[in-house]
Parts: structure tokens; sequence; C-alpha cells
DNA sequence: CATCTTCTAG
């Protein structure tokens, strides 16, 4: 670099300069930092960038490089920029490395804009300020601009080496990604395992695991993290098999790979193997938990209602000094309002400070789940007027579903088209989910048929067993049949649809109906799901499916389940055959009621419990309208409150009634 | 003078 050159660099410098120093007021005092106190005196730094170099000693440029890193905010930084600036340091040809280090220290800060306008002031910039300006970028999702970075670096004539490429390939799409890599072959950098790891990841980003597996297989060695990164690629496509196995030939392993892995099964439908693989990371004791360890594991927790064990982790959380931060106190609200303890819910939730959206939206969409409808409209009241956060389509989901649950059909009317009015947020499925099963509910099939036909995007299943659900509820046959015979020339796959079409015809006394449903699922080899309950004793989660005598205790069971029987018969108890879609006399499809799952977990539940404790049931389907009535029955007998969770909220069964008010 | 993998709400 000439003397022209630098000349010319300093002369634009102090315009930059100033224009860093507009957006944080340099006014502030500077003596909390105490850092430069000894040489550097603080009035004359609060001057102007305009003070003759010269007038005190500045540190030798080595020991700057260290001041830069250690910095602990962004005032500390402008401090020794000013410094820097000053003495005409900071384009100084032998001193490159306090450009660097300013850049990064400005990046580490969040200061982006900073960041990259040291890049951009820089005369025939090098490779290595190249890089880490390609790397803030990407970092912070500013991927047009790495890649313009990137493409100006090509054009210097310089080549990028493989940090560069890790760092550009954090911006790559699946095609882009593509382009880069025969840079990377081109330049013989494959074998580097930061590129070969990045390149891993693209791929993995992109759905493509043939290439990922391919970059994989070739890399003269695996390092850790280029097998986690090759395992959450696989977790990715939801190859959970794949990612175990390899995670099972991993030689060592570090949290994050334990992490992806958990996660993993938490996200992919396998909640109690997440927890299977927490207890044996805590049994292997070579990796400490973190946030992100919990997080995922309260999740799986969340899914089949374990709380005890989430009690346990909220316990351990505290006992291993783990950081409360927000996503993990919005995991345990998740968790406690799934597990059906709505109180320690919205403990947590008060504990929290600074909550960001989404533990608000947990919070509204706990409340919402469990029936409590004011409380959750109120919460999103406080919401918006006192925080002035802005609602995510999301926290729309959980108001809506309070309305529906409450029966609250203005408010939710009102809030649905507030959202895209008021917001600008289009409603999505989900949304007009909520809209269709709070019309439902309050017995307006007609205008959520309407709603149905006129809507912009395509019903899918969830919608229609909404309708459907409305019919039979309000025994609506009318509009229930028009719409059977409407979904029956569709080409559906959803069983539970058909269950409740079969449901609709025979609650109508319409028998060829029903067979027609029989048969249109034979010929479709459409089977049932099948209905899944599970009680938490003792940490121990027991899963109990209709007719099930898989249980230990099996024998206690049944005996417990025709005492109850009898009991509730006393007590007027008429069972309700009419959702037995099997082909069964009325003794048979009795039978068949007695033995649902949600009656196995609750007569396992009282025969391991003290009497008068609370049992806590879940199911993955919807509770039954007969097997409502029942567990209704069971709490006035016994005395004991039932918590059900079913498929779409939270039932309360206290002395006889239900907190849902038997619109569910 | 440096680069890679994990994160909550429906």
């Amino acid at each position: 670099m000439g003397l022209f050159h630098l000349h010319m660099g300093l002369n634009f410098l102090k315009v930059t300069f100033i224009i860093l120093f507009k957006e944080i007021s340099i006014a502030e005092p500077m003596a909390s930092s105490p850092l430069l106190a000894t040489s550097l005196p603080h009035n004359q730094l609060t001057t102007t960038a305009t003070v003759t170099a010269g007038r005190y000693r500045l540190p030798p440029p080595e020991k700057l490089a260290v001041l830069i890193e250690k910095s602990k905010s962004v005032d500390e930084l402008l401090q020794i920029h000013a410094a820097i600036l000053r003495h005409n340091l900071l384009l100084h040809p032998r001193y490159p490395v306090l450009n660097l280090k300013l850049h990064r220290g400005y990046a580490s800060h969040g200061k982006i804009r900073h960041a990259l306008a040291l890049f951009h002031q820089t005369i025939d910039p090098d490779l290595f300020i190249f890089t880490a300006a390609i790397n803030t970028a990407s970092v912070n999702g500013l991927h047009d601009q790495a890649f313009s970075l990137y493409i100006r670096l090509l054009s210097s004539e310089i080549a990028p080496n493989e940090f560069t490429f890790s760092s550009i390939l954090k911006s790559c799409s699946t095609e882009s990604g593509k382009a880069i890599h025969t840079h990377v072959l081109k330049l013989g950098l494959w074998m580097d395992p930061y590129v070969s790891t990045g390149l891993i990841d693209v791929y993995a980003k992109g759905g493509d695991v043939t290439s990922a597996q391919k970059m994989f297989d070739r890399m003269p060695e695996r390092s850790l993290v280029s097998s986690t990164a090759m395992i959450t690629c696989y977790v990715k496509q939801g190859n959970v098999e794949a990612a175990r196995a390899l995670f099972d030939r991993m030689c060592e392993r570090d949290i994050v790979s334990w992490n992806v892995m958990i996660d993993g099964y938490a996200q992919h439908g396998f909640p109690s193997d997440a927890l299977m693989l927490f207890q044996k990371l805590l049994a292997d004791g070579t990796s400490k938990p973190d946030e992100i360890t919990v997080v995922a594991t309260l999740s799986a927790c969340s899914q089949i209602g374990a709380l005890e064990t989430g009690r346990w982790i909220h316990v351990f959380i505290k006992n291993n000094r783990i950081r409360l931060n927000v996503k993990v106190s919005t995991a345990l609200i998740d968790m406690y309002s799934k597990c059906g303890s709505l109180e320690e819910a919205s403990l947590v939730f008060k504990e929290t400070p600074r909550k960001d959206i989404v533990a608000w939206n947990a919070m509204i969409a706990g409340y919402a789940m469990h029936g409590y409808s004011q409380e959750a409209l109120k919460l999103f009241d406080e919401m918006r007027f006192v925080t002035g956060l802005q609602p995510t389509d999301i926290t729309f989901i959980g108001t809506l579903q309070a309305c529906a649950h409450g029966g609250l059909v203005n408010e939710g009317v009102r809030l649905f088209e507030s959202m895209g009015q008021e917001y600008g947020i289009k409603p999505k499925i989900e949304h007009y989910g909520c809209l269709i099963s709070l019309l439902g509910r309050a017995g307006q099939l007609k205008r959520a048929y309407e709603i149905i036909k006129n809507m912009k995007i395509e019903a899918d299943s969830v919608l229609w067993s909404s309708v459907l659900g409305s019919c039979k509820l309000h025994g609506d046959f009318v509009v229930g049949k028009e719409i059977a015979e409407y979904l029956i020339g569709q080409n559906i796959t959803n069983s539970g649809i058909y269950v409740l079409l079969s449901n609709i015809y025979a609650s109508a006394g319409d028998y060829e109906g029903v067979a027609k449903v029989r048969n249109l699922m034979k010929e479709k080899g459409i089977v049932k799901e099948p209905g899944i309950s599970t009680i938490e004793i003792d940490n121990k989660v027991h899963e109990f499916r209709a007719g099930d005598r898989e249980h230990m205790e099996s024998k206690e069971i049944y005996t417990m389940l025709r005492k109850m029987s009898e009991r509730i018969k006393s007590h007027g108890y008429v069972p309700n055959t009419n959702t037995v879609l099997q082909d069964l006399g009325e003794i048979e499809k009795e039978q068949s009621l007695q033995v649902h799952s949600e009656r196995l977990a609750i007569a396992y539940g009282l025969i391991c419990t003290k009497p008068g404790s609370p049992l806590k049931i879940f199911k993955n389907l919807r509770v039954c309208s007969d097997c409502h009535t029942v567990t209704k029955l069971i709490s006035k007998i016994t005395g004991r409150k039932i918590v059900m969770r079913d498929r779409n909220r939270f039932h309360h069964f206290t002395d006889g009634s239900c907190s849902c008010g038997d619109f569910w």
C-alpha cells in the first residue's frame, strides 16, 4: 500500500468515523471504561476526532489488539477505535490486525453495520478482512451481501482459502452450495474438515442426504463435529435410525452430539426415546447437559405428558446451574401446561424476566388449552398494551382456541377479522380450524360450512373433523350428511374422518351409510388409528391401548374396570354405543367401550394411587363421548379430580362435571 | 490475525 493510498484511506476514515459515532452517543461518560484509563485521559477522549495525534502515549499495537479482544462493550471498542484513529494506526500497513480485530469486536457485539463499515473503508482488503466480512454477513443472515463480498474477492484475484469457504457456505442454498463446491474442488480444499463439514451442512439443510453422505464418506478424517453434522442431516430427514446408528458408532461424543440426537427423537415423534437417551447421557457422565439439552428433553416430556419427569428436570436445572434463559423458561411453561399443571406453568411465566413473544404465546396457549378463556384473552391484552410486543400468527392460534373452548363466538370472530385488518397476518389453515370449531361448537354449522367452501386455502382433514364432530355433537345430520356425501367422493386418507362419517350415519340411524363408509375404508385399506392412553406413575409412563392385556397388572386392572362399571350403572349410566365403529351386537359394543384405552389408564391409576389423589391421563385421540360421561361419573363416585388431555384440549373432571362444559 | 455441529410456541 503506497503513501497515497494511506492518505486517501485516512481522509475517508474520518468521515466514516463520524458516521459511526452518530449511532452511539459519544457524550456518554467514558469513565465507565477503566480499560484505557491509565494511558488515555477521558477528557480528551470525549472531545472530537480531530484531536491531533500524539498528545498521550498509546499502548503498542500488539497490546491494542489484546485490548480490543478483551473489550466487554461497544463503548470500550469505540474508545479504542478513536485512539487508533487519532494515531493514524488503523490502516497502517504494518498493523492490518487492528482493523481485523475491531471488525470482529463490533461483529461480536452485534454492531454489524459498524463491522462492515470497517471493511468497506479498507483499501486493498486482504484475504483476512475479506473472510472476516463474509463471515460476519453470513452469520447475521445477510446472505446476499456475503455473496457480493465473495464475488468481489474473486474479482480481486485473491484466492479464497478454507476459512473463506467455511464462511460463505453458511449463506449457501443447495444451488449456490453446488457452485461453491466446485470452487472448493478446484482449489483442492475439500479435505479440510471445516470446509467439508460446511458442505455437509449445506446439503443437510437442502435435504440432499445423498450428497451429504458422499461428502461425509469421502472425508479423510471424520471429526466429532462432522459426524454431528451428518447426524443432524439424518435427523432433518426424519431418519432417526440412521442418526442413532451413526451416533452409536462415534468413538467420542460431546454435548452437541447428544443434543442433536435427543432433540432428533423429540422432534420426530419419539419422545420416550428422547427421555431414554437423556437418562443415558446422565449415566454416561462425560458431557454436562446444557440449556439446549433441557429444552429438548422438556419438549419430550410435554409430548407424553410426563409431569413427574418434567418436574425432575426443573429441579435438575436449578441444581446444575443451567441458565434459566427465556427459551428454557418457555420450554418449562409449555411442559407444565401440556402436562396438566397450569399452576406451575404460570408460576414459571411470572418469574420469567424479559419475556419474548414465544413465552407469551406459550402461556396464552396454555390457558386456552385448559379452557381458561378469559385469562388467555386478558393475557393477550396485557401483552399488547403493557409490553407492546407484536402478536404473531401463533399468538392468534392461542387466542382463537381460547374463544373456541370458551364458546366466545363474537370475540372469536372479531379476533379472526382483526388478524388481517389490524396486524396484517394472513389466516392460515390452523386459524380457520379454530374459527370453524368455534362456530361448530356454537351450533352454527351452516355458517361454518359456508366459510370452508369460500376459503382461499384448501380444507384439511383437521377442519373436516372439526365440522363433522360438531355436527355429531349438535345432532345436525342435514349438514353432516351433506358434508359426508361430499367427502366420500374425495380421496380422503385420514382415518379419523371415516370414523366420524360412520358415527354421523350411525347417529342418524342411517345404517346403509354406516355400511358404505365401512366398505370404503376396507377398499382403501384405511385402518382406524389406535387410541393410546398413558398415565405416569412414579416417574414411569404406562401406556394402554384398547383391550390391552399387555400390562403386568392386567388382571387387577380388569377387575377394577368391572367394579367401576357396576358402580356407575347404579348411578344411572347408560352406555352410548353409537360411536362404536365395529359391526357388533349391543353387548359386544358395550364391552368394546368398556376397554377403551382411557378407561384402562384410569383403572390403573385408581389401583396405584392413594384414594382422593388426582389422576392425570393422556390420550392421543379425542376422548369419546361415552368415556367422557363415564369419567365424569368416576370423578363423582371416587371424589377424585381427573385431568385428561386429549388431542384437542384438557378436560378437568371434578365431582361429576367437566371443565369443557361437555363441548369439545 | 480465523473457520464447522444443537435451541422454545400451533
